[in-house]
DNA sequence: AATACGTGGTC
DNA sequence: TGACCAAGTAT
């Protein structure tokens, strides 16, 4: 240790992320060769698809996708219930929604192409502040902050920033600008991602394998796995509800959900609101000889978990009013988040 | 600022 | 095996 100078020197670290980044980048579909430039619009769509979701599932996601709407036109004229299908499985629906708003502003305001500055990208709906970077020093190589979760720990190491998430996010914000180059924004970019994701991880950090452990103030403070610090997390409460599956003719009734909120805008089997206790056979959509199986659903979201009970009836006479008639054998095809599936499966069981 | 918003992989 | 976590955004 040289104690004449400071650690990190912000301004060694591009050139040593950036040499490991030459020698051990990730091949991904998203990416453009060495030498090439990414297409603005495959980079933005990996960069909301990644959002909060891991690279094993993107990436068949992303290849299905691209082959059926390649460019910002065909996005902005998809059937917005095929977007959603399409989807499905991925979480956070909201993404594919602003994906169709975004592409239709692309279209209508900005002549088919994005605009290649941060503060206008970060205007289109869906590109916040990390996406917004991101597309504008990876797709246009303009300087941009580009902090992910895996920036916020690379970072939080580096300079051995001890404060508790969220309020240490101005300090990261702060470092990672100072160390941030002007040349080369996407390399260095997606070379902080990568170190964040396979050498700098949040447990068990393959410090030794490390480009920068050389200027890693919590490497030398001998605990970079306690880094960044979080804050503690709120329990999740226990809701409940009940499926209600309505078959008739080897068909089950399926709703659309409500276009904003939790699953908005996704095809659903038709559910009550979720109560603190189990509801039973209240709010069934249409009256029917319901049956209540034996067996339940557990699902876990973000902020709380969810039991579900399973009503089934046969829908002879019935015509609820709003949704579909939609084949069982073809139930694979409906694009149900995975809540739905889950239910849908445990139907077909026939469980309890 | 705090909360709503999904899911699957990992150990 | 139940936490923990992931290339966050909107409000």
């Amino acid at each position: 240790m040289d104690a004449t100078r400071s650690y990190p020197e912000p301004a060694a670290i591009a050139p040593l992320l950036l040499a490991w980044h030459d020698v051990h980048r990730r091949a991904l579909p998203w990416r453009a060769l060495p030498g090439e430039t990414a297409d603005p619009y495959r980079v933005w769509l990996s960069e909301v698809m990644l959002q909060q979701t891991t690279v094993a599932a993107v990436r068949p996601r992303f290849e299905a996708w691209v082959a059926r709407w390649p460019d910002f036109d065909a996005l902005a004229a998809a059937d917005e219930a095929e977007v959603m299908a399409a989807w499905a499985g991925l979480g956070y629906y909201a993404r594919a929604r602003n994906l169709v708003a975004a592409a239709k502003v692309v279209v209508a305001e900005h002549n088919g192409a994005f605009p290649p500055d941060e503060a206008t990208l970060r205007t289109l709906p869906g590109l916040g502040a990390y996406t917004a970077a991101a597309v504008a020093a990876i797709a246009f190589g303009q300087r941009a902050v580009v902090v992910d979760a895996n920036v916020e720990r690379v970072v939080a190491r580096l300079f051995a920033i001890r404060d508790a998430l969220p309020g240490a996010r101005v300090a990261i914000r702060a470092a990672a600008d100072r160390v941030t180059p002007n040349a080369r924004a996407g390399d260095f970019a997606q070379a902080m991602m990568d170190l964040g994701s396979g050498i700098c991880t949040p447990k068990k950090p393959s410090c030794l394998l490390c480009p920068l452990q050389g200027e890693c103030r919590a490497f030398r403070e001998g605990d970079p796995d306690r880094l960044p610090v979080k804050a503690a997390k709120k329990a999740k409460p226990q809701r409940h509800g009940t499926i209600f599956w309505l078959e008739r003719d080897g068909a089950v009734w399926l709703v659309r959900r409500p276009g904003k909120g939790l699953l908005g805008g996704m095809r659903a089997l038709p559910t009550g609101p979720w109560a603190d206790a189990p509801p039973g056979l209240a709010d069934a959509p249409v009256a029917a000889a319901w049956e209540l199986r034996n067996a339940t659903v557990a699902h876990g979201f973000t902020h709380f978990d969810l039991q579900l009970a399973l009503a089934v009836a046969e829908g002879e006479g019935h015509h609820p009013l709003n949704g579909e008639w939609w084949p069982i054998d073809d139930l694979d095809r409906a694009g149900l988040p995975t809540l739905f599936a889950k239910a849908a499966a445990a139907v077909l069981r026939r469980d309890g």
